[in-house]
DNA sequence: TTGAAAGCGCTAACAA
DNA sequence: TTGTTAGCGCTTTCAA
């Protein structure tokens, strides 16, 4: 059998209530007797269960992180920057992969709420009225990070994906082009997938240049779709002279299909893609990106979650993290003033 | 107040030891019985609480991973073969990252074995004498994954890194080099980074080759450093003509260094990285890698220790996965018999 | 097939 | 400053 607090308290000659108090940092206890006790837990090697004190005190200093999939470079940063400050808050975390499989992501919710998590974190696609049911069946607060519903009802942090993607088309437009390749994930994805395609849209539009179809190609945020899609861009018979990819992986993508295609970048062929991962620095020419700040995310979301669990005042429940575009070398530097 | 069992077994007009059977698939309730008490779960949205659960039937269904930090590709495809295979086997996974510093590695395993974890999965890099007095501890089954202890007590799951890196030199002196620079991760990890040296020493002296000091360079597996380390290398009088790198990043920082240098990739100098991650394709040339399958070596260790939380037989405690030499462009194609 | 009842190890009033 | 005691919500004998 293991050690209990009641054989510690039999060892010191005290009562289980006083070596909760000492174990639990309580001030009210004589420190001869704090003495006592802490040698008695030092001499039984006795480690509390904190199943045992989540049950009393229906506390269980754990949190609940529900992730699309961690093996991924952006979210695996994501959740470094959760663990981080859930660390320093003296929490854990239970990590779940959904694959943004909606049946999956309701059943872990429901896993973790049964096992009495006091805080969630929520990083999906979109946010159903399936996923809105269960979590008003939970006691506890539930944060999405980088990750929003449509009314906009839920506290959540994320970047304004509409105002980045439009701001680096601007930047494109900027420098000249017209003709803007627009390499985006997956459209199901209305709050980060469509956002994105529409800020595009919009820059465009008050540029007064047209859309066209053609120049919008849907990736899966992988390498190879980087590739295909640009290669589909270069066959066009007006082809792109700039090429706006989604996230890192399609950007270089893009690159390597256009050097394949003897085009020089940047001259030829400005790039520039989202989320400036490490990954930016690893490709010839170097990868101008968007920056979203993803640990920061991670990081300012746990935050936010520790707020609500200890019931303090909260001003902002929608948190929106600065963005902004890391120059680098597939773009033709900025102009300089003389 | 939540919903309990107590409530349902009144909604029903049962016990709560029915309830309890119900909730656990006890196949000895009578059909009308569970019926009627499902009805009622339902009626009042009941939803278990794990933590009594654990309390009363000592399991949590939770096992503890301790890992050096979730941001890293490496990792955090292990991680996701260990979540996986945790999935399947309906267990829940709490993530630590430690940073590979010890006072929190092994302020990590008490904390989890204070939560009651069923099992612990350990990534680390060294195992001092401290660890193993944590361990010992332990009433729960501890399985070290990517990481070993010199004595071999403890169940692992590795690859053969000596063999390893000793195969992949040899491939390299087979196609003719014997001036061969070595980018190292730090040498302090004995038996990841040693072991890997060793190998490459090992194959040179075999070949009769002498090894050199100069040839051997210590990154910290990022990017920069394999940029610096190849950098040093090329300022060699005798500089080398064909470069191992420890893992894919530093690979890619030699390739890009060498190219930068004026070399040509394979033809002027081959490299060879190591982990095989999605990077390798993600460079031109792509990169030769030593394939170590590290989500494999996370779902080999989760499904070890389900094993041992079983109460299972296991035959081999020591598990050693197979690894190979993924063919790309950065080293010249086999020569083909005709 | 079902129910009664004794814990699991701890916290948190409350009393002293 | 310390102790007593009643739960927390569930599982698990044991008996019926």
């Amino acid at each position: 059998m293991n050690i209990t607090i009641y054989d510690v308290a039999r060892e010191a000659g005290v009562s289980m209530a006083t070596v909760s108090r000492v174990v639990n940092g309580n001030p009210n206890v004589k420190p001869a007797t704090r003495k006592k006790v802490m040698e008695a837990i030092k001499r039984l090697g006795y480690r509390p269960n904190a199943v045992a004190r989540g049950l009393a005190s229906k506390r269980t200093t754990t949190v609940g992180v529900i992730i699309p999939d961690i093996s991924s470079l952006f979210y695996a940063e994501l959740a470094r920057g959760i663990e981080d400050i859930a660390n320093m808050y003296k929490y854990n975390i239970i990590l779940c992969n959904s694959d943004q499989r909606i049946d999956k992501e309701i059943h872990l919710v429901n896993t973790l709420l049964e096992k009495q998590v006091d805080g969630l974190l929520f990083m999906g696609s979109q946010i159903t009225d399936e996923h809105k049911d269960v979590f008003t069946t939970a006691s506890v607060p539930i944060i999405l990070s980088a990750t929003r519903d449509s009314e906009g009802e839920l506290p959540s942090v994320n970047i304004d994906y509409f105002q980045a993607s439009f701001d680096a088309t601007v930047s494109l437009i900027e420098r000249g082009h017209t003709k803007i390749g627009f390499i985006s994930g997956p459209l199901e994805d209305p709050l980060i997938g469509q956002s994105r395609l529409e800020g595009y849209k919009k820059a465009l539009r008050d540029a007064g240049i047209e859309f066209v179809d053609e120049y919008l190609q849907i990736g899966n945020y992988r390498y190879q779709s980087g590739l295909d899609a640009t290669a589909q861009l270069l066959k066009l018979a007006e082809r792109p002279t700039a090429i706006l990819a989604m996230n890192d992986e399609m950007a270089v993508g893009a690159i390597h299909s256009c050097q394949d295609n003897g085009l020089e970048i940047p001259n030829d062929m400005e790039v520039i893609g989202f989320d400036s991962t490490r990954l930016c620095a690893m490709v010839r020419p170097t990868l101008t990106s968007v920056v979203q700040p993803m640990y920061d995310i991670g990081a300012v979301s746990m935050r936010l979650l520790t707020k609500y669990m200890n019931k303090e005042k909260v001003e902002e429940h929608k948190v929106i993290l600065p963005h902004r575009i890391e120059q680098r070398q597939s773009t033709k530097p900025d102009d300089v003033d003389v």
